[in-house]
DNA sequence: CGGGTTTTGTTGTATATGAAACAATTGCGT
DNA sequence: ACGCAATTGTTTCATATACAACAAAACCCG
């Protein structure tokens, strides 16, 4: 039994509204020239309560990208199956879907100086993911995991991101295909 | 020197979230089929507070109405022309202009039964600023300008109603083309 | 360098909104 | 007709947010 205390409608709704703010703010100019003004005054939010839940910018930015690796996280965990993190790999069409769900999100993360931040974790994430999965003893330690996991992370970033900055040209259906395709002619997880 | 008390920033933005969340069922749905319950959770906020701004939906309603009026009136009469309402006659283009900004709007009113309200009251209004026009003494009163005046009103609105249902076709400076024509030819001011 | 302007955090107080509970009413299916 | 469920207004209390003022820092610009 959990006591799920539900957070007051006015926070999120403020929250959001400052994100959204935010996140356009990010994809039209460069990160040090947003101004806790600016944000507040397009989310119609008086300047002192975005500092009732950011300390600054840059702690905005950061709340942001957990949030969005946060949900990533769980949509590749939330599966039935007791394996955790398979998901990512076998069936990655969710995540693209969520790729394209939040366009404005990851559009401005991958068009902006500042995404090193997001970038790093979120290769982290599915490195660390990909790992798991090459531990199981069936598979052959001809190079060494770590080494192929961060490989393959790497590579599945570098898709992502071109598939992003060029506005989403294949379906995400395409996509996913395409991911899983790599990962099986990888070995990263046994036929 | 008037003493400007401007409104609290969470009203704006509640009444904003609220109308907007009405007006999207409205154009889903008929009327007597919209909840308070639906509106506010649309909207994001809580049961109570909509009735903090409006007695019912129908004084919602109302409100809704009433506002897009005004904004046509304010739009009609803020020209630095001394003699007022000759703006929607001689230059009905940023009438176009605004029925487009506000589509959703406009589309809700005219596709729903319950539009009759607005349309009562557009058609008044345009009806009140013709016959204002047309008193001027260098017209030649051969027929009742009352007459005249809601005969060409409601000629007006039945283009409008037209341009708004076919999801307009046509540019809005090409129906402001063809209403200053309309009017031209029906002698609504004198050339 | 100097000085005006903007931005930044922070504070105190007023108020709008959220959440929950309630009785009264309406609606709907059987 | 009945009863169950949903909707409606209304209330009370807690709290998130608005607003205004402030000093300090950062930023321009001549």
């Amino acid at each position: 039994m959990e006591s799920v205390v539900k957070t007051d409608r006015r926070i999120l709704r403020t929250k959001q509204s400052i994100t959204k703010s935010f996140l356009e703010l990010f994809s039209e100019k460069d990160f040090e020239q947003i101004t806790i003004n600016e944000i507040a005054e397009r989310a119609n939010v008086n300047r002192g309560t975005v500092y009732l839940h950011y300390s600054d910018k840059y702690d905005l930015l950061d709340t942001c990208i957990e949030e969005h690796i946060n949900e990533l996280i769980s949509l590749c965990t939330k599966r039935e199956d007791d394996t955790v993190n398979q998901a990512m790999v076998q069936e990655p069409k969710p995540v693209f879907d969520y790729f394209r769900e939040h366009f404005p999100f990851f559009s401005a993360m991958f068009s902006n100086q500042r995404a090193f931040l997001f970038r790093d974790q979120l290769l982290n994430f599915i490195s660390v993911n990909l790992m798991i999965k090459m531990e199981r003893p069936d598979n052959l330690p001809i190079i060494d995991n770590k080494i192929k996991a961060q490989f393959m992370a790497s590579a599945f970033i570098g898709i992502v991101e071109w598939w992003i900055r060029h506005h989403m040209p294949q379906s995400t259906q395409f996509m996913a295909d395409q991911v899983r395709n790599l990962f099986e002619n990888n070995q990263v997880y046994p036929k």
